[in-house]
DNA sequence: TAACATTATCGGCAATGCCTATTAAAAAAT
DNA sequence: ATTTTTTAATAGGCATTGCCGATAATGTTA
C-alpha cells in the first residue's frame, strides 16, 4: 500500500526541485529520499522523475500524482490536526490571515473580546491580500481568512460576519466637503485617491465609479496612506466604516465622512476555511466573538457584488 | 506520520464493526489490525473505538476520523489507478452504471461499437437507480455512470451525452390512440402508467403531468412490464425514444407512439464520475463512442428540469 | 457455570526505513 | 580540456516496525 511519508517526499521534491533540499524539508538523509522515491516508483509502475535531463523535473504523470499526493498530505494533516483539537477544543495555534484594509482596525475593534472569549487559542495574524490569502488557503499555508468574501468556491467554506458599510471621505478643501450624501450616480467617474491593485477595496471602489485602471494617478499603499493624502487636502476616497471609527477616535479632523447612497454601499466581510479544516469550530468561536462587538447595522444595506 | 495502512483498518473496522472480519478483509490478522489500531489511538491521542461497550463502535471522534479516513484511503486508490491507467490508456477495469430506464436499450445500441473502438476496455456493467448510483459513485463502488444528469455537484463531474426525447406510448384502445400529436397542457392529470418510485423517469413523468404521487394505482417495475401492460390494452405510458426504438425493431405492434409538443419533451442523457477519477479518460472516450451511434436531434429540444 | 465468541497480549521473525560513508555522475569553474 | 564542486545514486549496517501464530484474558450466551 501507498505510504503517506513517501508521497509527501515526491511533494516536497516537485515544489524544491532538489533531492537534498527536498530531504531537509522532510527531515531525513538525501539517500533515504532517493530510495523511497525509488520504491514509490516501482510500487506505481510509473516514473515520475524525468530523467536525462539536468535539472530535476518530474514527469507529466509524476506532477499530477505530486498534486494528488499534496492533496492527501494536506487531508492527514488536517486529520491530525483535528484529532488535537477534539481533545480540547477551542485551543491550539490559528494561523488566520485578513485583508489589510481591514486588519488592523478589525484587530483594534475585536482583538480583546477574542482574547477575552477564546483564551486558550493562539492566533497566528498575517496579512494578505485577497488572492494570495485564497492561494495560502487552500495549500494549508493558513487555517482561515476574513476577508470580503469572494464566489462560494468548492473545498472552501464560509460564515458571514459583517455587511460593512462603504463612506466617502473628503477633505475640507474638497467640492464635496459640505455634502450630506453622494449617490452612486454621483460618484460616477470621480476622481478618488484609491488604494493600489490587489486591494479588493480598489476593485470595489473602481467598480462602484466606474474607472478604469489607467485613470489612476495616485494609489496608496494602505489605508493610512490615504488617511494622510485627504487628510492633508482636496482628495476624496472610499473609507470602510471599521477604519473611518478609528480615524474618528484617533482625533482625525480633516476628513469629512459623507455617506453613499442609493443604494448604500457596504461590503461584505466573512470568515472563508477549508471546508474540512479542524479549525472550523474555532472559526465560528471567533465569528461568535467578533460579531457581539461589531455594529448591527441596517439589514436593507445592498451589497454590490464583487467577483474575484 | 499517519500510515494510510493504519486509516484502512480503521475504516473496515468502523464498517464492519468486527475485530476479526475487518481484519480479514485487510487481509491481515486480527492481533495486527488490533496493534495497528491501538497505535494510531497513541499517535493521534484520542480515543477511538468505544471501550466497555458491549458492541465494537467507534467514539464520536474516531466516525469522525474514519470518515477522513475514508476518503483518504479512495483518493490512494484512485491515485494507484491513475498511474496504472497512464502507462496504458484506455485499458483497464470500468465498473459503469447505468440506470435501469436506459440500461438494456442503450446496451444494444451502443455495446458493439464501443467494444470495437475500446477493445482493451473491460466494462463491468451494473444497472442502479439513480440515488444508489450517486451513493455508490461517491464511495467509489462504482467509476462512472450513465445516467439522467442531476445537478451539478461538487466532487463529481459530467460529461453529456444525448437529449433523448420523451414520445407518450398508448394502446390500440386508448382514446387518444389516433392523435398525431399532445400537448404538455393535455396531459395535466392524465392517467399513466409509470415506474415505481425512485426511478428518475417516474419523477420526470409525474412532474410532465403534474400527478401527485399517491394517484397512481399501477407501477412498474421496468419499462419492459409496462410496455406488456400498454401493449395489452389501453393504458399509456411516457417512453424515452431508445427504448421506443427497441420495442419497434423488436415487433411491438400494439403501442402507438405519440409525440408531445409545446415544449418538445426530452431527458438530458450524460456522464457522470468522481472528479478526480483516474477512468475519466474511458469516459471521454466511451462518450465519443457512444455519440457516434446516437441519433441527433434536433438541438431546439427543451429539457423539464429536473431536481434530484 | 460451562461453552463459546471475541479481543488483547506475547515472543519471534522478516521487511522496511533510516542512517553514514562512499562512489558515480553531472555542472561549473578554471 | 581539466579540475573542482555540486548533486544524486549505491552500499552496508542498525533500529524499528509490521506482521504472524500461539495463547491468554475478557466478555457473551446457554
Amino acid at each position: 500500500m501507498l505510504s503517506l511519508k513517501d508521497l509527501s517526499y515526491l511533494v516536497a521534491l516537485d515544489e524544491l526541485g532538489h533531492f537534498g533540499k527536498a530531504a531537509q524539508a522532510c527531515y531525513v538523509s538525501q539517500p533515504t529520499l532517493s530510495g523511497q522515491l525509488k520504491k514509490l516508483q516501482i510500487q506505481l509502475g510509473v516514473e515520475l522523475i524525468e530523467k536525462g535531463s539536468k535539472k530535476v523535473i518530474l514527469t507529466h504523470v509524476g506532477q499530477e500524482i505530486a498534486q494528488r499526493a499534496k492533496a492527501m498530505v494536506l487531508q492527514a494533516n488536517e486529520l491530525e490536526a483535528f484529532a488535537r483539537a477534539s481533545k480540547k477544543p477551542l485551543t491550539g495555534r490559528l494561523r488566520l490571515a485578513i485583508i489589510p484594509s481591514l486588519a488592523p482596525y478589525l484587530m483594534a475593534k475585536t482583538g480583546a473580546c477574542v482574547n477575552a472569549l477564546l483564551p486558550d487559542l493562539t492566533i497566528e495574524l498575517h496579512e494578505l491580500e485577497t488572492h494570495e490569502l485564497l492561494r495560502q488557503l487552500r495549500s494549508g499555508e493558513i487555517d482561515a481568512g476574513i476577508l470580503v468574501l469572494p464566489q462560494p468556491q468548492a473545498g472552501l467554506r464560509h460564515l458571514s460576519l459583517w455587511q460593512e458599510p462603504l463612506w466617502l471621505g473628503v477633505g475640507h478643501g474638497h467640492p464635496w466637503a459640505q455634502k450630506v450624501q453622494v449617490t452612486q450616480s454621483q460618484l460616477a467617474g470621480a476622481e478618488l485617491i484609491l488604494l493600489k491593485e490587489g486591494h479588493c477595496l480598489a476593485d470595489q471602489a473602481q467598480q462602484l465609479c466606474q474607472l478604469k485602471s489607467q485613470s489612476q494617478a495616485f494609489r496608496g499603499a494602505s489605508l493610512e496612506t490615504l488617511r494622510y493624502m485627504v487628510s492633508a487636502g482636496n482628495g476624496a476616497t472610499i473609507v470602510p466604516q471599521l477604519s473611518m471609527d478609528a480615524w474618528i477616535s484617533h482625533g482625525e479632523q480633516n476628513i469629512t465622512y459623507i455617506p453613499i447612497v442609493s443604494p448604500k454601499q457596504a461590503r461584505e466581510i466573512g470568515f472563508l476555511a477549508r471546508s474540512g479544516s479542524a479549525y472550523w469550530p474555532c472559526v465560528e468561536a471567533l465569528h461568535g466573538a467578533m460579531a457581539k462587538v461589531l455594529p448591527k447595522n441596517a439589514v436593507d444595506t445592498q451589497t454590490v457584488p464583487l467577483v474575484i
